[in-house]
This record gives C-alpha cells, structure tokens and sequence, in this order.
DNA sequence: TTGAAAGCGCTAACAG
DNA sequence: CTGTTAGCGCTTTCAA
C-alpha cells in the first residue's frame, strides 16, 4: 500500500492542495463550496488518505499530543506497581484527550532529567504531570510556553493550572472520623512527609482534628515510611511490639490500610474488634480487603477529565490560571469501630 | 525563549545544516572530522539546541514512536481498572522503550474502531498490543508494515511477533497443585471464555489434569462471568447457594481469587479451612488479601521488556517472526489447604 | 470560492 | 571531510 498524499487527493478531486486542506481542516471561517467540498471528501474516502501529522505539525506548530507524566517509583522499574490509582487516571486521562483529537504521550521521568527535552522535541501541545516533583524541574517547564496542569501537588505557581483535593481537609475528615466513633488514640500511617506534597497536607488534617479535639499529637503514633503494603504490613508489627496502644489508624492511602490489616491479622491482631483502620482514596483496594476498607472517598476519573478541560481551555486561549479542587466524602464499610 | 533550529546551530558553528545533523545522529559512517564534530557539539550546547521531531520524522520517515494498545474495559471508562497487572506492563514498556530513544504513544481502542487510522497519522514505527482483539482489527495492521507484537493473545498470524505465557500449563499447573493437596472437587472461576484468549487455555488446562486424574469436568463447577472482583464476589454467593461442594477452586485472575476469598468470607466460609482458592498472577494482590494467595507467578516486567525488545529487533533488520513463551510456577501462601 | 507558491526544520544523495 | 540541494507532506498568505 502506498503512501496517500494530500497532493493524490488533490488530483483525484480536480483541486488544488489548498483547497484538499481546507476541506479537511473545515474551519468555520472557512469558504468552500459544498460541491467542491463533496468531491474532496469523495477522493478522501476512495484514496483512504489519512493525513501525515508530522507534516502538518511541522507547518501548523500544533501536534495534538499531550505530555503526560507519571511518577517512577523506582527509577527502572514499575512506575505505579501497587496503586491501581494511576490506572484509573490514566484512563480516564487518555479517554478524555482522544475525544478531544489529541493522543496522549506517556513518559516516565528520565531519573532526575528534565522533561523539557522531550516536550520540545516532540512538540507537545499541554503537559500534564501527576504527582510532586522537584521545584526547578517544574520551573523549567515554563519557558516552553504551553498550558501544564499539576495533579495532586500543592506547589504554588502562578501560571500552572491545578487540580486534586483538598487534602488537608481529607486528613481531618478521616481523623474526625475516628474521633466521633470514640476513638482517642489515633495513629497515623503514611509515606514520606515532604513539602508540597499530598502527605503533607493530610497529616496536618490529622492535625488539625487532634487539636479540636483538645488531643495531643505523639510521635509514637506516627509510621512514616513508602507508600507501599510492605511498609504497612512492617509498621503493623512495629505497632504490635511497642504494645498497640492505639485504637485507630489513619492510613494515607488504601493501598496501605490494607497493608496494615494484613500485617495485623498476621500478628493475630483483628481489625476492627481490636484496632480500628480508615484509609484514603476508595479505589479498588478498599473494596477488596477484609474486612473491607472504611476510607476517604475521592473521584479519581474527575482529576482526568478536568486536567484536560484545562488543557483545552489553555490552548483555545484562556489565559486565566483554573484550579479545581475535587469532593471528598467519608465511605463507611467495616474497618472502624465504635468503641 | 525563541526557537533554535538546525541553521542557528549551523551559523553558529560556522558549518552547514548538513554537517549539523551527520553530528547529531553520529552514524557510525560518518565521518566528520572531531575538531567539526567538537565545534557543533559545542553550538548545540549553548543554543540549547533541541531537534525537532516533525522535521526529522518528515524526512526521516521514522517517528521514534511506539504505539501501545491497552484494552479497555468499558468504553469511555477505565480500561484497566481493577488490574494492577496493566499498571506493571505499562510501565516496563515504557522503561524499555525509553532507553532505546522511543516514546510511547498510549491508547485504548477507540470504540471498534481501527487503530490504522492513528498508526498511520502518527506514523508509528512500531506497534505493542495487549489481550485480544478482534482478527479483521489485527489484520489490518498488516497494511503498515511495521512491526507489530502482540502480547497475551493466541491469534495465530505468519507475521505478528508474539509474547505470553503457557496459559494451558499454567491451568494445568493450578489444578494440578490443588489434586495434589487432596482435592477432588475442584471450580473452575474466570471471565468468558472466549476463542483466542488466555481463559480459553486455562480452562483447557484445568480439564487436562481432571483427565489425567480420571475426574470428570462438572458444569456445575464452572463459574464463567466477568474478570472482576464484583463477579468472583456473586459466584460466591452462588456456590454457598448451591450448598458449597467443591473443596478448592482455581480462580484464572488473581482479582478473582480475592473477590471470591472476600465473598466466601462474608458468607461465613472460610479460606482454606472451608476450601481453598488458588489464584493466577501473582501481582500486587495476591500478598494483599488476607489469607494471602497461593497463585501462578507470571513474570509481568519481562513481558514488556521482551516485547520492546522483538519491536527493536524488527526495526534493526531482523525478519523472523519472535516468539515467547514466558515461564510460570507456582507460589505458595496460605489459601490452599491439604485435605 | 479557489489556487500558486513559499516555506516549516530536517535528511540524504551527490558533488566536490 | 563537508557543503549544496532537493524535497518530505502539509498549511497559509496572497492574489485571482
């Protein structure tokens, strides 16, 4: 089969390339008329011609391509392994670009290299960058003079479109929880604790709530490790040694309340009859575990069709920076109890 | 930051745009004296020369783009929702890939409709795609001639390279171990069985060891639905309803061997006292659920590794189709007991 | 309402 | 060892 070219289609339909691109290309302004129009699109069809996008981003300076970046976990290896979280949202990502004619350009940070290499390389028309990443990383990014929008990463930036929750918020209500189904003791289980980051804000939720109620924040309730169930399942027994003298957990992620519940009911510790687990995100996970997740509820898939709407309000020339947070809201199922 | 194109670095370095590129794609017979290669490499540096890919593509007729086809589940929603096995091969791909100067262009397919229409569009030079599909959507990739590899599907095509596993073994393997610990009345869970798809062969392999064990294959052992929790859940429901004679039970998903173990649990069943569940994956879940399980380990990472490698391979020259079989074996936990 | 023509930035003969 | 040159396939002014 051989190439179609824009000219084939030219000829067959008695008309110039010209014209073969504004039919094709139909802009409103546009002025064909509709026979010449029928033609065209009759040669189009006959030829199965299918437009070369290098070609036409080379002249337009427009590839219809979305930078999308995710966050590496360990850097040569799985980049989301155990939180089904990053699938939905690349789906839900992915879907909504393709409704919009733009296909989505997946990478993975080059350990510690820019992205800028790629997205002026490739052209792309927006980036969107999941997860926190190092200030001067993002910086850079500036100079390329297209729309970035930022999930769930609380760097300030004056041009950068956000979208995530409130985080902060979600700590409290997780904690706040606890707290009105009796519980004093609470301990809080996350990853690392980093500026601008997620993490962050929902231990100063936890905070926050603690303080509300008039109770204390003890460095003994804190397991800060991975976000993974290995570093749950580890925290669990570091729980039991120092005697569990917590009730409850608020877990950062589903992924690592479930973690906690398996490394429990190894030790022969029951949840909830003998400690309480809440988690956060309400993905998949929260429904699998047993006894199943109470948790955080968050709309993953709304993250990805708002990152693109502000893509696509960005290049069809809305200047304003848009920010989104999204709902959150408290899923009870069976791992609180009151006491 | 204006653009820097090929004859900014050419003036710069006071050579022509010819000797700019034989440099920056350093062929290997090429031959371009050091002190000239040394100048522009110098210019390229401090204009901060980035070469665009429409430009080079355009001529080149080489993108640097694989395509990656991933199913999706239901249209418009997620397509890899509940798995975290697509999470783990996407992000090898991509690992890969990226190592050897290629991007990925990710999509799910659009609705019936032909992937042609974007490889070609995108002139992609190469194209990976996961689970199975429909044999006219394969069939016309041919058209492209490029290479193309599919992972995890049983079409039998002269040219597509291929990379899986023994799924038959694999069943066969399953059961074979649950005939060892005792069992005799053995269910067999999974999604449909569909022609050319991985179920298909692990249900011939689960009949295979039945056979070499003189048992016989029990319609009423077979709970077919959908890969999902959900599913494995209600075919809990159905084998306490049917009064629960089966002892153990291969489950073709790792989700489904959780979503069983969850709704036998909930059923007040116990896993493996009241019968024993082995799974198949062994991702992320499988050490997640509580008790853990006892599953078919499938190397996810190697597959995508291998699947870029064939793609390269191709590109290089190479002509033979590539075929591979991926090992498997089984990984003890708790959820199989001896009886 | 349409066409001629000038490139976009790069590659690859080919010539020197 | 390096430069000249002719496009790749498309968009877009400008003129007709």
């Amino acid at each position: 089969m051989k190439r179609v070219s824009i000219k084939d289609v030219a000829e067959a339909a008695g008309v110039s390339t010209a014209t073969v691109s504004y039919v094709i290309n139909a802009r409103p302004d546009q002025t064909i008329s509709p026979e010449t129009s029928a033609r065209v699109l009759k040669a189009v069809r006959e030829l199965n011609y299918i437009p070369n996008s290098a070609a036409s981003s080379l002249k337009s300076k427009k590839t219809n391509l979305i930078g999308l970046v995710i966050p590496q976990t360990e850097p040569g290896k799985e980049f989301m392994f155990s939180n089904p979280f990053y699938g939905d949202l690349l789906s839900s990502i992915e879907y909504s670009a393709r409704r919009e004619g733009y296909h989505i350009l997946l990478s993975a940070p080059d350990n510690g290299q820019s992205y800028i290499t790629i997205a002026r390389n490739r052209g792309v028309d927006g980036i969107i960058i999941v997860g926190a990443y190092p200030n001067e990383w993002l910086d850079e990014l500036h100079s390329l003079s297209i729309p970035v929008v930022l999930i769930d990463t609380y760097v300030k930036d004056p041009v950068y479109h956000t979208v995530g929750i409130d985080d902060r918020l979600g700590g409290r209500m997780a904690t706040e929880y606890l707290l009105s189904r009796g519980h004093r003791d609470i301990a809080f289980l996350s990853g690392q604790i980093e500026e601008h980051g997620v993490v962050h804000k929902r231990f100063q939720g936890y905070k926050d709530a603690l303080e509300s109620a008039g109770l204390p924040v003890r460095d003994e309730y804190l397991y800060t490790g991975s976000i993974s169930f290995e570093y749950a399942e580890q925290a669990a027994r570091e729980m039991v040694a120092k005697g569990c003298r917590e009730t409850a957990v608020f877990a950062t992620a589903d992924v690592m309340g479930v973690g906690l519940i398996g490394g429990l009911h190894n030790l022969g510790v029951r949840v909830p009859d003998d400690i309480s687990v809440i988690g956060f995100d309400d993905g998949i996970l929260a429904k699998m575990c047993n006894p199943r997740l109470t948790t955080i509820h968050q709309d993953i898939a709304e993250k990805g069709v708002t990152a693109i709407r502000f893509i696509m309000d960005s290049i069809s020339g809305a200047t304003d920076k848009q920010e989104k947070i999204l709902p959150l809201s408290v899923v009870e199922r069976q791992s609180v109890r009151r006491i």
